[in-house]
DNA sequence: GATGAATGAGAGTTCATTCAT
DNA sequence: AATGAATGAACTCTCATTCAT
């Protein structure tokens, strides 16, 4: 899944198109988000297509390439979510952004199968690498604020605050976690990023 | 993958079988190990069997399914690591034994491919069930004594630590964690686990 | 390739059309020449019409069929060497002109694709067909004039002159002869044409 | 058609297979090579299986690829062409060995539609190279022969024999010769083989 | 029991052709 | 008339599973 770096995106994703392309095009991520929300990105494009109420072709003529449509998928989440990270920095309360930022993504992946399957996969397209680039931003924004409001303490980096909400996203969705658990589990992961520095050893390589 | 509760495993793992075929049986496994923690489960049981050094068929008459063939890895995982949890229940320093653990399987996750993605989607199969349960038992012991000891707060339970345990292994593995991210993500998840319970709201529904 | 006889060309060829829609006929006829000469008749219509630089909707509507445009650049290709036939018979040295021009068909075909490919598949359209008769026309001329400047023997007829011309020249292209090999096989072919007719005894059956 | 040396022909053609394996495979042959004569080589590989009496997943499996299937017809043809020239080089007549061969191929090609258009893509793959060369060997041989025996003139050269060979072939595959055609096109050639030398200028550039 | 060839449903992808804009 | 998006049949290839040897 999400090989290599070819099959470009061959148009502007919003840019020149006509209406009912343009319409289509959407349609198309649409039923794309949904269907591998359902059943993983190894859903058929066939499936993608039907529920689109469009042709086969026209899917593969807008994503030449499964993978272009779920890279394309991607770089539209990472999008999404770096603009609630952006007003999060706006308007939201320095102390609580961040962890309201956390929780709220832990919930979306609860709900919807392929989120953070997605997310966890970055790095793969230049595209898609700069949306993550940008949403890591976003959060460090978010992160720096919450520590200037002495919410987070001050050694936590951006880079662990993205990993842990990745493989917690990651975790609600394959786990089916409640509402209950995903209370807890961020509860525990909030306690850690605003508890004065524990002497913690890192991985002792045996146990 | 792992879908329903058909196939049920069809012989006694280790029963009335004859020399070679338990032999056979071992060496599919430790092959399909290798196999799926390198491609993931969507790796040709064809590939399996070329390693494990038999032929197809052979493959399915020991696992009559695929799905099968990854139950039964999942819960020759699970008990490796109910093993090992419980050698740190008997031996290990109480206050530190659940985190040993814990980073151990970070470890583990951030080489091997499949573990936690296998671990992730327990509660298939009724065998497999049974596995889990001794390994959350196993987990609960761990943190009754860090928590007896005072190096873990009371009011935490073993399902939380169940859920971070299964998606930070996720993480590692899918997001390709170096060494020092690793060390950094458990320090939050160790110090959230320590600290005196934060008051922290619930994963609010909007934002 | 070129089926049927379906899909008679719809249009006048160059009768009371647009002054752009005649250009662009011409611009398609001229791309789908380079196209189909690099790539082969199995090249797809959609690189004809961005070589032409138009839409592919235009390219159906001159030629409503693929089909349609590979019979019109045959035709096209069938006028071009009924006219240099034309010209050697008015000009040229009798004893010589027909081998010029069996020659420069050879040459013709080792560098581009189709040429012969097409030739080579006459006989499906009336248009066509009458195309290839004004050819065989010109060649019979041709052969006329070099039997009686003593060039060619008496008893070869104009059906076995096209044949070996059509042949060769589709070897010529599918060989990739060199221009050394070109001229060996061609002085083989003058050879017989030349020679007192040999006694050779006709395919024989068996072998 | 016919592309790279990838996919590797994966198994011994007549070697340690099972006796149904080997049954299947000469079966998939021998619809191939019907199917690719009455269609050529765009024919679907399905319509293969389902003349042979297998399921599409045995075409594959003995030819990974079409290009698999095609290349071994290639091979196929050429080994028995080239037997043929090995029985003529020690039983024929020196004198007409060579013309019966000849006579001989073009008269399947006029029967079977790829005989040729394989014979005219060689030099792809390292096997079918070493088959082409072979049989180019054997007709140097029969060359050899003709010569030493005064039926052919000293300075004909493999080269174009093997050119007019195939060409011929094609042209009467193609054009669909009559066998009259074929004994007056074929006559053209074996007198310019016979004939002594004559001064022909190679092909002349314009015209 | 082991072997490995056969099966066949399905997946991704291409492309001639149609038709709304 | 031109445009270019939509269509959908067809094609190659994969892989879990079955079954004759």
């Amino acid at each position: 899944m999400l090989s290599k770096g070819e099959g470009q995106v061959a148009m502007t994703p919003s840019g020149g198109l006509r209406a009912d392309a343009r319409r289509n095009r959407a349609r198309i991520l649409a039923a794309a988000g949904e269907v591998f929300a359902e059943r993983g990105a190894s859903a058929a494009t066939e499936e993608v297509a039907r529920r689109a109420g469009v042709a086969i072709g026209t899917v593969f003529r807008h994503f030449p390439t499964k993978d272009d449509l779920l890279r394309a998928l991607m770089k539209d989440l990472l999008e999404r979510l770096t603009e609630q990270v952006g007003r999060l920095a706006a308007d939201g309360d320095p102390a609580t952004a961040l962890f309201d930022f956390f929780a709220s993504l832990v919930e979306q992946a609860a709900a919807r199968k392929s989120v953070v399957e997605l997310l966890a996969t970055a790095g793969t397209d230049v595209q898609v690498t700069a949306a993550v680039q940008s949403l890591r931003d976003g959060i460090a924004r978010l992160l720096t604020r919450a520590q200037q409001a002495g919410a987070v303490r001050a050694d936590v980096q951006a880079g662990e605050v993205m990993a842990l909400l990745t493989s917690t996203g990651q975790g609600a969705l394959q786990g089916g976690w409640d509402i209950e658990l995903q209370a807890r589990a961020l509860a525990v992961i909030f306690a850690g990023l605003r508890a004065p520095a524990a002497a913690v050893r890192p991985a002792s390589p045996r146990a």
